[in-house]
DNA sequence: GAGCACTGC
């Protein structure tokens, strides 16, 4: 600890910290900027009038920086040094110096939104541009400047070199500090501008291949774009190794590293290598931030990244294979420096380096915002207009206006614009905002416990259904699993099913495995459903134990779960697609109308005619290879009809407060004018020229500082 | 008849 680079600075950032209520400090990896910034600060009395609270976008990372940090102040975790995350908040009246995920804090200011029990808020990681970070930084901007809040507060937010600068000119000019990182030098080499045109998974084989037989030990680590190509350079690479001459080169094993692998899988590259033995790991961007592996001298970057994109034109998200940026490409770099002196083969020539954005498109430019404009309303900020709100990016009047129009149609917001108490209660709930909004029809239509099942289990469901790896599928046609199947009215029901089946077993974790079922995945829904339950215990009509009513009920009825269907079409009102005469194909319904099929995955099922239902709702639309509804359920015209009638009544103009489309919008210096046109398309088609267009704004902004 | 990177309340 006493080597580390920060606490050279320890004179200098008190100084700066003092005079100024924003500091940006640049630390890179190895600064010890997340453990020793919150200790400096406490050291020197910042802890007195409030506590000092330090923002991480993980979990994992709060509880791990929070650990190291009471053990070095020697005191116990939970007492003076305490975090805070979902379902866990182990701080105390001692705690001075609090850990918590960005996620926690933005909730905390829902209830106090002058955050007074904080002398000083460090914003850590900001670089990776979280959507949550982003919205706090926009929050920070007005507390500091805030004249209510009288109490000093101090802001910190750490940053990459690259970006420092943006944020400092968000927050007035507000003063750089640079700290040092303590990494290895990092020989970088690019592919020669001359050399041929190779597909991307050949040329890590051959760059892998030749590390092994030319370079000292040291393990390789090499970032690809996802599962599917991590499984075919695993594979190869296990081919070519053994077909290497015995002997000649030392051992190896190869081992994959992605999101969707099981956890026990995934700890295997935290168990060092046998001696003389060479690891290569191939891996997504897992291991750029999440997940850091020790032993790595070698790095091998394809260049390219998988993500995930929101086109509010159509309201349809895509997965895309996208180019990173200069951060991105250091912080691959920078991993092959963290024990000893290493090497980074870019699979690219250093001018298509030099095109890399600088940073990567934070996140808020690529989600839909439904949510995040619901918090903001819901925060009653004095004299703000949501489409102005400052953003460090501020994202496109197109974006904003569709998270209105959503809103608008599941009684969030009223045909002003102005937060409904619906719209409230939904904003205290952790889930999105169609979830939030089936919920409290649930309530009103007596199934609130089988909606609370189906959004605990819609909130996690990626990491629920086994995955798809070839392996897994052969299994699963050996011994096939017995999942009920919704009974036909879709996908949501079956989620409800399954939950009821694991109920039945009292949780039982074999019931999970026999059943193929991630067990930490349906834990997890347990919990959020507890939570949920809690939250609307305080808000809810009905009494909760009445889950063994509503089956019976259901039993009574014919198992059609009706009223949870009818509750499902209001959360989803915008949500909805009608079938076309004659075939299975759907359009969906709204200011956007799209031709979309249900996905292949999904559980409902046709009648004996092989025709599906005139109306479905879906949890969201996704272009893969073509446009699809995935996570659907049945509902019936009647209950389509009346939201219908209110999308007739839209009027984008009033909902918005009056600030239209095609109104000059000032940033920075330059005007920036949105022409009416834009929102007029939204075909599949557009939708790679729509990314790119917000790529370019995005440059254009920056080109602008 | 397709398949999805990573987080978080």
């Amino acid at each position: 600890m006493a080597d580390l680079p920060i606490l050279q600075f320890e004179e200098k950032i008190l100084e700066t910290v003092e005079k100024n209520p924003v500091v940006v400090i640049i630390g890179e990896t190895g600064s010890g900027k997340s453990t020793q910034l919150s200790q400096i600060l406490h050291r020197h009395g910042y802890s007195k009038r409030g506590t000092i609270a330090v923002t991480q976008p993980r979990r994992v990372a709060a509880v791990s920086v929070s650990r190291r940090v009471a053990h070095e102040l020697g005191v116990q975790l939970g007492s003076e040094v305490g975090y805070a995350i979902r379902f866990e908040d182990r701080t105390s009246d001692l705690t001075k110096i609090k850990y918590l995920t960005d996620g926690v804090l933005l909730r905390e200011s829902l209830s106090n939104p002058d955050l007074t029990q904080y002398s000083v808020i460090i914003l850590d990681e900001a670089h990776e541009r979280s959507l949550n970070t982003d919205i706090l930084l926009g929050l920070m901007k007005r507390l500091v400047n805030s004249k209510t809040r009288k109490s000093n507060l101090r802001v910190l937010i750490t940053s990459a070199t690259l970006d420092g600068e943006k944020v400092s000119k968000f927050f007035s000019d507000c003063p750089v500090l640079n700290v040092p990182g303590k990494l290895f030098p990092v020989e970088i080499v690019y592919r020669s501008e001359n050399a041929p045109k190779s597909n991307y998974i050949d040329l890590c084989l051959k760059t892998a291949i030749d590390i092994h037989v030319r370079e000292l030990e040291g393990d390789i680590l090499i970032f690809m774009t996802g599962q599917d190509d991590i499984e075919k350079l695993v594979t190869q690479l296990e081919q070519r190794i053994q077909g290497l001459e015995e002997g000649s080169v030392m051992d190896a094993i190869v081992l994959p590293l992605h999101g969707s692998l099981p956890p026990e899988l995934q700890v295997r590259v935290f168990s060092p290598p046998p001696p003389n033995c060479r690891r290569f790991i191939v891996a997504t961007n897992v291991a750029e931030t999440s997940l850091t592996v020790d032993g790595v001298v070698y790095v091998i970057d394809s260049g390219y990244v998988k993500q995930r994109q929101y086109n509010p034109a159509s309201g349809m998200y895509s997965l895309d294979v996208v180019p990173i940026s200069k951060v991105q490409a250091n912080q691959r770099a920078g991993r092959a420096g963290r024990t000893r002196p290493g090497k980074c083969y870019r699979l690219y020539p250093s001018i298509v380096y030099n095109d890399f954005l600088d940073a990567t498109v934070p996140e808020i430019l690529r989600s839909s915002l439904a949510g995040s404009v619901l918090y903001l309303k819901s925060l009653d900020l004095p004299d703000i207009d949501i489409l102005k709100f400052d953003f460090l990016d501020s994202p496109s009047f197109e974006s904003l206006e569709d998270a209105l129009k959503q809103l608008y149609l599941i009684d969030a917001i009223d045909e002003n614009g102005t937060i409904t108490s619906v719209g409230r209660t939904m904003a205290e709930l952790p889930l999105e905002p169609s979830l939030s909004r089936t919920l409290i029809e649930a309530d009103k239509l007596g199934c609130l416990s089988q909606a609370l099942t189906v959004a605990a289990m819609l909130s996690v469901e990626t990491t629920l259904l086994p995955g798809r790896s070839k392996g897994s599928e052969k299994k699963r046609k050996q011994e096939p699993v017995d999942l009920p199947d919704g009974s036909g009215f879709g996908d949501h029901i079956q989620l409800l099913q399954i939950y009821n089946l694991w109920e039945e077993t009292d949780f039982s974790v074999d019931w999970c495995k026999n059943n193929n079922l991630q067990v930490r995945g349906m834990m997890f829904v347990k919990n959020v459903r507890k939570q949920l339950a809690q939250i609307m215990q305080k808000i809810a009509d009905s009494s909760l134990d009445g889950g063994r009513n509503e089956r019976r009920r259901d039993r009574q009825s014919g198992h059609d779960y009706k009223n949870l269907r009818k509750a499902l079409c209001a959360g989803y009102a915008n949500q909805i697609g009608e079938r076309m005469l004659r075939h299975n194909g759907y359009r969906t319904l709204g200011f956007k109308s799209q031709l979309v099929q249900v996905h292949p995955s999904s559980v409902l099922r046709a009648d004996d005619d092989g025709i599906l239902p005139n109306y479905v709702i879906y949890h969201e639309l996704i272009a893969t290879s073509r446009p699809f509804m995935r996570n659907v359920c049945e509902v019936e015209m009647a209950w389509v009809t009346p939201i219908l009638k209110k999308l007739q009544k839209l009027d984008i103009r009033k909902l918005s407060g009056g600030s239209s489309q095609c109104e000059e919008r000032t940033e920075g210096s330059r005007p920036i004018l949105f022409p009416k046109e834009v929102n007029a398309v939204g075909s599949p088609e557009d939708h790679a020229s729509r990314i790119q267009a917000a790529r370019d704004r995005f440059l254009a902004r920056k080109g602008n500082k």
